[in-house]
DNA sequence: ATCCATCCAGTAATGATTACTATTTAATAA
DNA sequence: TTATTAAATAGTAATCATTACTGGATGGAT
């Protein structure tokens, strides 16, 4: 769980960028952030959406939508998870990478400093320059494993 | 470019592949694969009917969305990409790692013996059993790199 | 408190991917 | 080689996440 601090903190951070870029701190962006920024559960747009909704209970997919995309614009989020179709965000920006559960999409977050310290590859840095590292390790969670062990659920 | 020798070795597993597991190796599946194998333009589902379109012209967007979907299964080729919206392929299944353009999506494979050699961290490796890791570099390749400085075009 | 550019709700549109069905085909054996 | 049959394909419709649009509402500087 996040603490109350930490995602009090990150919601005065975007108040700040919001004066910066001119842009408006209205009550649902607001919302949207803190719902993010509360959870370490990395939800999907429908999850925020339904979660917003029970203090907003009139607000619209398509503002949900537009948020994450304003707040990703500004460095405030993070989009995650490769490949799959459903987008999945982060409001943690610290320097961290992610495990992802093949089977039921639980994406959790982890350090390195191994990965920290990469050097490109000279092979790499001829294609271009490098702007960021995108790490994620795939494979089957701790509850996942559990239910493979005893199918006697039916 | 893949040599031919490569792109046939690549087929030719294929075949064995389809004996081994029942399925049928047919004209449009062997088409699709080979169209892959014998690039390293990480090309998406698009390009690729396109390409194959010209061997065998009444080919269906489906079959190929179909077979690409096959194809990864059996493990024979990997999807690429993260985030984006259109999937992307590789038929390179030896180990290695993707430079991606953020800009034109442009995506170069590199080798990296620190990648290779990466112990998972005693806190991703309590989160689950890992099956592998998927590393991406994000930047802007050298052409678009050098579109940026000349804007000369209008 | 007013004003206006910006934002939002509701809904339609888009675009990638997947599903469906009648027809065709690969693979096996006679 | 031909017959047989389960599996695969072509053509098209459906789905699902995401984005666009529009008239009405609102934040925030004055």
């Amino acid at each position: 769980m996040i603490s109350r601090d930490q995602t009090a903190k990150r919601v005065a951070a975007f108040q700040a960028v919001c004066r910066i870029h001119g842009v408006k701190a209205t009550h649902q962006r607001m919302e949207i952030l803190r719902e993010l920024a509360g959870t370490e559960e990395h939800p999907d747009v429908e999850t925020i959406y339904e979660r917003v909704r029970r203090r907003i209970p009139a607000i619209s997919l398509d503002t949900v939508y537009r948020t994450l995309r304003l707040l990703e614009e500004k460095g405030v989020i993070r989009r995650v998870g490769s490949i799959k179709d459903r987008t999945r965000f982060d409001a943690n920006t610290e320097r961290h990478h992610h495990f992802v559960c093949a089977q039921c999409g639980m994406i959790g977050d982890f350090t390195s400093d191994v990965l920290d310290r990469f050097p490109v590859p000279r092979e790499a840095a001829q294609m271009g320059s490098v702007d960021g590292v995108y790490v994620e390790l795939r494979g089957r969670c701790r509850k996942c494993q559990m239910e493979a062990k005893k199918p006697e659920k039916r």
